[in-house]
DNA sequence: GTCTATAACATGATAGAC
DNA sequence: GTCTATCATGTTATAGAC
């Protein structure tokens, strides 16, 4: 059931998706939910803690495969790791992308709260990749990266020609090296 | 009006604002609105092709003024037209990227159609800068440019230490060489 | 061009039976 | 743990006076 309700918040936004269609994905009535989650909010809330938590601990297995590795292929490893959480780990990571801004602003609060802790993750990994580049360039140089790879779920299809670990190492590469070929 | 009402949907998102708000934000009565709109999803329209209007203009700009300058200057010209257009130039275009989702489909499918001429104008500039790459790889590189691009109004502070057109360098400047110093 | 009033309906949430 | 009501409210949209 948070699964229905996860798919339905990223297909129509969180004010668009209505309990009633909630709990129809589910296979109960609306007013079952209220024995599981106190408000929709509430509900809304769990959906993208979940999300978070896909994406930690798809970045804790990136580290582990890759602890040793040369600086490239780690960051590789842990750009397949994000576009993983987002393409093939369900509807959870997804809505902080598509949901975020139709969400009330005590929920919007509560998840900016909560994904410090992944963010912090990729700073740590980026200072320890790129120790001679400072810190203020590098938190520059991440948040682009995080735009890059949050805006693929506008465009990137998975059934298509082109697969996730090659849109992987695209990315990764224009974040290495630019454009210039 | 058209702009309170774009504020508001930016803010909100397109199913948490309600006509009520857009007209007390006016200055009038919900029922006027219909004197203006026939509905509120046709409001929304007006306000997302506003924006697309705005970006196009913000292009043509660009490009009359870098017309024969050499790629780099060109493409951080185009780069901080962008981000002007997101920054300075009012609510509408910043409705597509924060309101797209929580939008009814067929509102979305109008404006995926609508942005493509604009989509088109940056396909053209690029093949145009770097004819030594294919066009397959470019169309990659300017997805994730516009992912970057248009995911700064969920961090970038126009009143903060960095300036908008730092901005724009920081970010063409990883376009073009990467995070490599 | 704006107002008031209201229709017609959907929404989140609650109460109590089973 | 799920159901069937139902409440109270908010929503888009319309009709007609001014």
């Amino acid at each position: 059931m948070l699964r229905a309700a996860a798919e339905l918040f990223v297909a129509h936004g969180y004010s668009a998706t209505t309990l009633r269609q909630i709990a129809e994905s589910a296979g109960i009535k609306a007013g079952s939910i209220y024995h599981h989650f106190d408000s929709k909010e509430l509900l809304f809330s769990v959906v993208l803690d979940e999300g978070i938590d896909v994406m930690v601990q798809a970045f804790h297995t990136a580290a582990d495969v890759t602890s040793d590795a040369p600086a490239p292929s780690r960051l590789l490893a842990h750009v397949r790791a994000h576009l993983g959480a987002l393409f093939e780990n369900g509807p959870f990571t997804t809505a902080h992308v598509t949901s975020f801004f139709s969400a009330p602003h005590t929920v919007r609060a509560q998840a900016v709260t909560r994904r410090d802790g992944y963010e912090n993750l990729w700073s740590a990994l980026l200072n320890d990749l790129f120790p001679q580049i400072n810190r203020k360039d590098l938190a520059l140089h991440r948040l682009i990266l995080f735009g890059a790879l949050n805006s693929t779920i506008e465009w990137f299809d998975p059934a298509g020609n082109l697969t996730l670990d090659q849109l992987a190492a695209v990315v990764t590469n224009q974040f290495l090296n630019g454009v210039q070929p």
